[in-house]
DNA sequence: GAATTTACCTGACTTTAGTCAGAAATATTT
DNA sequence: AAATATTTCTGACTAAAGTCAGGTAAATTC
């Protein structure tokens, strides 16, 4: 009972779906009835495009046209036909739309904010969640293309940094590291890849252009509550194939051997160790990898 | 955003309401709409009286009343009037209704073993959804007073011994301690009590009466992701009120100081260090309290 | 340029969920 | 024994969600 599986994860399920009841409420606690209240969300989350909305949300089209004229006639949406395509049409938010939407904004992150409240040690409930989060979304997990100065890319690059320091003997000042520019992982010369999942960024990987005859992969982090699941591997291939297409023939990293996860993956993935090819004090293995 | 408490938990309340659209599948997946399913479940979970499956989900007795004529003219229960009180009615599964519900919850443990079998590392989910699952419905909590041969009880006393094997230096057997006896625990000598949640026992202690002029707590344990919740506390609070409902004026307990927490709340919760009152060879801490 | 496809809309419909007032039978209180 | 309360049922209703068969206009294919 306390071991096996199904009857743990039945229990969750009844945990969680008890407490989505609330959840509606923070859709219902407006006076709107579900559709409509979906759909101004959808919007306000930034789909416009009304068969994108009816994908997201599955919903027939005459319902989602039936739910559009009603939040037009609230006054909360304005609808319009697509410049590139006449069929197709395209919602925005009014100012009282907007507004709307902040209110339900407000109403979930006070429901967030209550559940993580209500527990004596926040931080226990907020790892469990998100390793839950990352499990049961893990197939909806995007890699994006984004500029390294992205606030989302920071967030990960900070994160990246603070767990070197934690784990290399000497501590990690990334001013001491030969730190990429960002014009270096961006577009011709590099670029930098960021797992999204449910709008929270999970990993990141840098390729960073040299003028030296090789490209290199930098700033391979996952999230700790996200390990495991392969994620690394999958951008390691992903950053591979983007090299590949900027027309880079060779790839080198380096890395700590206390990272030692990371670096049975190099092996695995084809890298080959080399001899030394930089300055910096921080790694003591090398690794290339010709595409 | 990887830190912030409301992004997090709102990330996975998407994460499990778009995987709780499966769950829905389960409740649905049988081309039965939802409330007829829900009422059958109920009856098969053992809910017999109307008024109280009324109660459980929250129905319109005429919606109720409506739901069942539909799964009596499905076949699948028959509805008879309380023997006590004839206008309470109740609801027992026919045969057909004994296998459809069976088939409801092959779903759902298919469904749950699915979420299981599809990462790579169970026990790491498993836990982060106990820990979430405990926090979402702690209020849900309740204490209930169980034979000690009960099966939920001996889950709970199996995870108490191994904890301990685990956890002190000289191991621990079960054999070479005076394991109370059934008896002691039970009514009118003493009592056992288990905090069940959702289903699942999280946590235990033992009353156990002794000819000796006081009784004795014993067996307290708290499943380690129910820990920190002040569980421990409340389930100390009612086996000392139900001592003092049994008549019992002094209580002691034995613990080991390496269970420092424990040793912690003993002490906040009024209980004085006595000399050892016995020679039980694995406790090296003993209390008292009056009452 | 005619035929087909696509994207959205409209109108007519069904199903599901839920509400409410009152009826009937039984229990409880006075 | 009468009055009141409780439990369930029935009928008449509404709101919300969803379905389906066209219809129109624009885009794409042949």
């Amino acid at each position: 009972m306390l071991s096996d599986p199904i009857a743990r994860t039945r229990r969750f399920h009844r945990a969680v779906t008890t407490e989505a009841g609330v959840l509606d409420a923070s859709f219902l606690g407006r006076g709107r009835p579900l559709g409509p209240a979906r759909v101004l969300n959808a919007i306000g989350r930034g789909i416009s495009d009304i068969g994108e909305i009816r994908a997201y949300l599955r919903l027939d089209s005459g319902l989602m046209s039936r739910l559009l004229r009603g939040l037009e006639e609230e006054g909360l949406v304005t609808v319009e036909s697509s410049e590139t395509d006449a069929r197709r049409r395209s919602v925005a938010l009014t100012e009282a739309g907007a507004a709307e939407f902040a209110a339900y904004e407000a109403l979930s992150d006070k429901q967030a904010a209550d559940i993580v409240a209500r527990h004596p040690h926040p931080e226990v409930l907020l790892q469990a969640m998100d390793i839950v989060a990352t499990a049961l979304g893990f197939e909806r997990t995007t890699i994006e293309i984004v500029s390294p100065l992205d606030p989302r890319a920071i967030v990960c690059l900070e994160a990246y940094y603070a767990e070197l320091a934690r784990r290399l003997k000497s501590g990690f000042d990334v001013n001491l590291s030969a730190d990429p520019e960002a014009r270096d992982m961006e577009h011709p010369r590099g670029a930098f890849l960021l797992a999204m999942q449910d709008g929270m960024p999970i990993g990141c990987i840098g390729l960073k252009g040299t003028d030296k005859g090789y490209a290199e992969l930098k700033r391979l982090w996952i999230a700790p509550t996200a390990r495991g699941m392969g994620l690394a591997q999958r951008m390691m291939r992903e950053a591979e194939a983007k090299a590949r297409d900027l027309g880079i023939a060779c790839l080198r990293l380096d890395t700590n051997s206390v990272l030692s996860d990371a670096v049975a993956m190099y092996h695995k993935l084809g890298w080959s160790e080399i001899e030394r090819f930089n300055e910096d004090p921080y790694p003591d293995l090398f690794f290339e990898k010709r595409l």
